[in-house]
Formats: structure tokens, sequence, C-alpha cells
DNA sequence: CGCCTGTTTGATCTACCTCAACTGCTGTGG
DNA sequence: CCACAGCAGTTGAGGTAGATCAAACAGGCG
């Protein structure tokens, strides 16, 4: 559990100028001379898949961007049970400023390089340059929003529905990356194990995998590998996901305005 | 539906000082100077109870805070299913700057009074008064929390469980106001129907009325009316509620640092 | 090769949903 | 003042989606 005694450190120092999430990240509306305070504070690490960052209810003295990977959040009851409430991908922003306890655990899980302050510096920073602020803000807007379509999700959507709707998730967040439109052929790769998937979408890991082959069987999917899909379907998939119109929501890759 | 269109405008031009709300809302870290600023541009509107004041996907040209009352936020799919994913209390802000469109519905659930702003003004002003800006991160942030409570309420907790947890929550809120502390004995009214409470919980009607009975005949609580509710064991009803010792959360009623 | 981890598939079980009836209030109108 | 309609809530009986328990399979690795 406690991997994260010995982190590794390479500092690779890059210039901002150079990051490649310089114009996604919470550090997107700041200036040069702003760009040039952060460069000065800021620390890569690195954490291997499967590695705890932070635990539930410990005290964070950092906080940061993801720069490349996938983290997860995770939140635990007493018995065991556990409820994915957070899935970041590069140039998401982890740790609450002014709230120092983490609320859950967060886990890397894949490789992750992380883009880490010192708390105490960033605070000063971003009270300072309201660009960090205002950034933030619209991030953690766009998480709030995100967090409620995944409310709706886990109350009210069927076992089919859930699954359905993680694949259109990751479909348009790829095809978004790719800056190629979401179509029937797209590849992608599911970046966690069923087990994660069954702890994103409230269920187990036996009914994720049975609507898996449900939905390969119904034509929307073919599996090239177990992590590796391709959408057969799009339309069906769109309607089997349970929000067909979508009016709102799910994109929360939404341009910063 | 449309009632909306009768809004009631009672301007009982109230001054900011003497706000109830004053020392907890978004403005609560604004100077003298900046309060005189919001107060040039505030209107109070009242609603009825069950009036829709936001419907989902509309443009919303105002946003501002609770000063009376209680509202919810709803997301609904096509075939009718619907989510609570916010109920929100006296001081909570409602309407998101800088991202025009609710993805959900605003319906007051009690008689309601806001304090609203037109968004263009209240953006200029939020983006020249960091103050502003600085509260509205932290209670967006206290609000991404507490929806990640929910979520692992929604995908993981039983029926019995939902139900206890929402009670402690109300419990919680209600001790807070009343500035006592949680003890045996606390009586609260929920102020919402048990339909609504099922579309908080993710549960059906039936089954939430199930789990006040054997909430009532487990000795956790009283009902001294269907609305009113006597805490007779907390400890049981924590206990019930899955999260016991209850590390991180569900008191997002935290005060402001 | 055999072990381990991740995944699939099958058989059964159960918590919660669905459908239906009933209770108690409150307001309305004859 | 009573009849009764309408709504919120409760209770019951039975059905089902998804959980649980169990086994088998596939790929990677020492």
């Amino acid at each position: 559990m406690q991997i994260r005694e010995v982190p590794k450190l390479r500092s690779a120092h890059q210039k901002c100028g150079d990051c490649p999430i310089r114009h996604r990240a919470v550090c997107s509306y700041c200036d040069a001379h702003e760009l040039a305070e952060l460069d000065a504070i800021k620390l890569y690490r690195d954490f291997d898949a499967g590695q705890e960052i932070v635990g539930e209810g410990e005290l964070t003295e950092t906080l940061g961007s993801i720069v490349t990977g996938v983290v997860a959040l995770h939140k635990t009851l007493e018995d065991g049970r556990r409820q994915m409430v957070g899935l970041l991908f590069a140039s998401d922003f982890i740790g609450r400023p002014l709230r120092p306890i983490a609320p859950y655990d967060v886990i890397a899980v894949t490789p992750v390089r992380m883009c880490l302050f010192h708390r105490s510096q960033f605070e000063k920073i971003m009270q300072k340059h309201s660009a960090l602020e205002r950034r933030l803000l619209e991030m953690t807007l766009d998480e709030l929003d995100s967090a409620r379509e995944w409310m709706m999700l886990l109350g009210r959507k069927t076992a089919q529905e859930k699954v359905a709707s993680f694949l259109v998730i990751l479909a348009r967040r790829n095809a978004d990356l790719a800056k190629r439109p979401l179509t029937d052929g797209l590849v992608f790769t599911i970046p966690i194990t069923r087990e994660s998937m069954s702890e994103y979408l409230g269920l187990t890991i036996e009914t994720v995998s049975r609507q898996m082959t449900a939905l390969r069987k119904g034509g929307a999917i073919n599996l090239i590998e177990k992590r590796m899909v391709e959408i057969a379907d799009l339309d069906t998939l769109i309607e089997l996901s349970g929000d067909g119109s979508d009016p709102s929501g799910w994109s929360r890759q939404a341009q910063p305005a």
C-alpha cells in the first residue's frame, strides 16, 4: 500500500512553455510573468500504475495537474465497499486549495506524471493572480457538472445503460483528443480494469462483463482486445446509453470558452 | 408548468448589511464597497413551492443566492426517470458563472426567496473583485465534495443506508442552524415529499416509505408527523447509515475557514 | 510448465421494483 | 355538516435486475 514512500522525482525540468497541457490546465490563463512564478516552484513527480497518490483522510501538502496518465478518486465504506467518485485525465487538477484534508483516495490508474506545487506556495500565487483562480473555478464548475451527470447514471440508469454511457464518454474523450469526429469505427482502449469500471458504475465486475458481452453481441461495439474497443454502431450505443439526444451533458471536455 | 411567466417581484429592498445570509453566502468575503456594488444591482424574487425556477437546457440570464427556502436540482431522462442532483438551502448559490446553459431543472421545494443578479453584471463585478470569486470557488469545491459523497450513497449504499444517511444529513444541518449539538431528541421536519426523497436517493417512493417504517420500528427515529422526525437513537441511525465513524464527509456545512 | 491476475460465463438468490389496494388529511361544494 | 375527491403516504404480494457464489479460461511471467 505505501509504495508512496519511495516517490520518484525524475525532475525532467521542462519549461512550462513546452508543456503538453499548457493550454488546458489550471495555468492556461496565466501570462508569461505568472507562468514564470509557477515554473519556479513546480515539481514533476511520476507514479506507477496502481500507486496510491493520496490516501482518504490524509493531509495533502501538495496539489497540481496531471501531465500524463489517468487518475481515479475513490471513496471506501468501512466494510470495504468502494465507489469511484472521479476519473481524471491529462490537464485535470488534483487537490483542493483551502481544503487540506483529502475526502477520497487518489490512485494512479496508469503510469502518471504530475506537475505539483506546494499548497501554501500555490495558494499564495493564486491569491495574487486571479487568472489561476478563475481557471480553477471554471474547472471546478465543470467537475461539478460531470459529477451530477454521474449521479444520474448511478441513481437511475440500468446496468446496460451505465456501461454504454461509460463507453460513450471514453469514445468522446478519445475523439476529442485525437481531434477527430466521433464516428463508427473509432478504436480506443479502456484505461481501467473491469473491476475499476464496476467501481465507477456502481455495479459488480460480473455485471460489467456481462453487459460488455451483451453490447458486443448486440452489434454496438467490437472487442478487439479485452481493453480495446471499436465503436461498431455509435447510434445504437448512444441509444442504449439512455441519454439519446443528450441535451446537456457528458461532454465535460467543453472548450474553455 | 410555466408558472414562471408571472414571477413575483416584491422588491422588499433590504439592505445587504441586514441580510440573514450575509456571512455565509457568496458575498460573505466582500467589503463595504464591494457590497454596495452588489446592492445596487441585486433583485429579490419569490417563488412558490413547486414552482420551476429554471428548466433543464434553458439559457439563464440570472444567478444568485437562496435567501430563504429549499431548492432542488433535477435531471430527467427521456423516458421520465428523474434523479435529484442537488438539494440547496439558504445561502447556497444557484447558477454557474461563464456557463449560461442550465444542465438541470431548478425547482423551489418550499416557498423560496432568491437574491438575484443579472449574469453579465455579476460576472463583471466578479472579475473586478476577487473576494466574490474566491468565495464562489470555495462554495463550488464544497458542493463538489458533497456531490461525491452523494455518489457513494447512490452507487453503493443499501436502501436502509440511503434513508438513514439522508436523515443524518438533515439532522446535522438542523442542529447546525439551531447552533445546538447533534443529539438524541432533536426534532426536525423533512422539507421534501417522499417522492422527492426517492428522487434524491435513487429509490422508489415505496422503498423509502418502507425504510422509514423500518427505522421507526427499529427505534432509531420517531415519526411525530409524517414529515416530522425525532432522532430517537443517533448512534443507531449513524450506524445504519453506513458511514459510522464518517472520517471525511457529509458535513458540507463546514465553517468558511 | 504452473501460477497469478484479469476476465468471462453459469446457476442461484435477494433487495428492490412494480403493481395494487388502502389509509388518513385537507379542501370543496352541495 | 357531511360527502367525496385528491393527494401524500403506507402496506402487501409477486416479479426481476443485478448481486453472489462458483467455475473455467486466457494471457503473461518466473
